[in-house]
DNA sequence: TAACGATATGACAACCTTGTCACAATTACA
DNA sequence: TGTAATTGTGACAAGGTTGTCATATCGTTA
């Protein structure tokens, strides 16, 4: 947490030190980035950073809470659509996830670095709610085996898993890839399509 | 390339030395390896390493193309079995990719890394390569379109980006992960369970 | 054995990093 | 205005990094 010192500060002050920390953070890895460079671009000197955080960690923490706040309010939205069927609802999170990226392309980017690096520093910063994360996935699939949207015959953790990973990596490809699809509106289109193949993947045949 | 002076080496000390590369390059992202450590594991005096290598990428790229010619090798039992089904075939992809982590767990590691990390690193130790693999999916799916064993409204860009997608994450679960799955067992059943979600997401429906 | 080429070494410069701390400046309040 | 509390500052220590280079040692060969 950082210090009430902080928190006390002219907002225009705060927010300067947080947009360029949000900015070194997007850039690189956790440990790639340096005090010595945040505190020249916030232009403070290196005795206020250290009264205001503990050190980097510090920091980082408060962002990435800061993120995960709006992600979910970003969420919430979908979250509630619970009349939805289950592939409506996987495209929602999925385009949930796109749009989030689109419109905080620098928070997108603070997440998909996390997930990439240190998987011990990823448990310590992330650990509780990635389990919500997941769980949500199985709690989806498995509302949608029991009304009978998916086969009986589909392992649910197996099929959380899928979704999850490719939900991963279709926010990454977004944020970092370049090679498969020439535009955004092209990977938006496959994205749907990725989503059909799942949903053909798992559906009930028609006639049972 | 290492100097001649490297490859002058007795075999048992090259060895050693590229043991702990392989050991460091495969514990951190390429940035985080350092020269300092690496020398004192490998008991070789500073001055020694630059007499072997120009810089710590110059060791890094040897023991990449190293991974590479392992993997390919891996790689060729199943890249001649033309006459497989598709769905065979990418099954056996899939586990060529797990045996191959199974069997050279160091070596998948440092691929994983290497995939996690900098894009533009990425891109520059394994452009070319990164390019034939993808290539290589895409082959495999417009062959088995052709065949008629996946349906003829599937993008095959879509199908490859999803395959390859999938392709990563399965290793890198292997590798990393820890929360989906109880045990190696139970994570090789939920391998093919994908691909079986898979199979039916785009095969061609039977009685066409 | 002597001499020459190949190999090994670690001190060094130059540069980076973090966290601390004595002190300076500013602000608030009496 | 004067005092006290808050906030700002950059030099500094201690540690890390890389790449170089003069020097020492080893081996081979004459």
């Amino acid at each position: 947490m950082p210090t009430p010192t902080f928190f006390n500060l002219p907002k225009q002050k705060s927010q300067r030190i947080i947009d360029v920390a949000i900015d070194e953070f997007a850039s690189a890895h956790f440990n790639d980035v340096s005090i010595n460079q945040l505190i020249k671009r916030a232009e403070i000197s290196r005795g206020s950073f250290y009264q205001y955080f503990e050190n980097l960690e510090d920091l980082y923490c408060h962002i990435t809470e800061q993120i995960a706040h709006e992600k979910l309010s970003y969420l919430h939205a979908y979250l509630e659509k619970k009349d939805a069927s289950f592939f409506e609802r996987l495209k929602g999170l999925y385009s949930t996830g796109l749009t989030f990226a689109m419109t905080h392309p620098k928070y997108a980017q603070i997440g998909n670095l996390l997930f990439k690096g240190d998987p011990v520093f990823k448990q310590k910063i992330f650990g509780e709610q990635e389990q919500q994360s997941k769980q949500f996935f199985i709690d989806l699939l498995q509302s949608a085996q029991n009304k009978g949207e998916i086969r009986s015959d589909i392992n649910i953790q197996t099929a959380a898993f899928l979704f999850y990973q490719m939900n991963l990596s279709i926010s990454d490809y977004y944020l970092t890839g370049t090679t498969w699809f020439e535009s955004p509106e092209e990977y938006l289109i496959a994205v749907d399509e990725m989503i059909n193949i799942f949903k053909r993947g798992v559906e009930t045949k028609k006639g049972e």
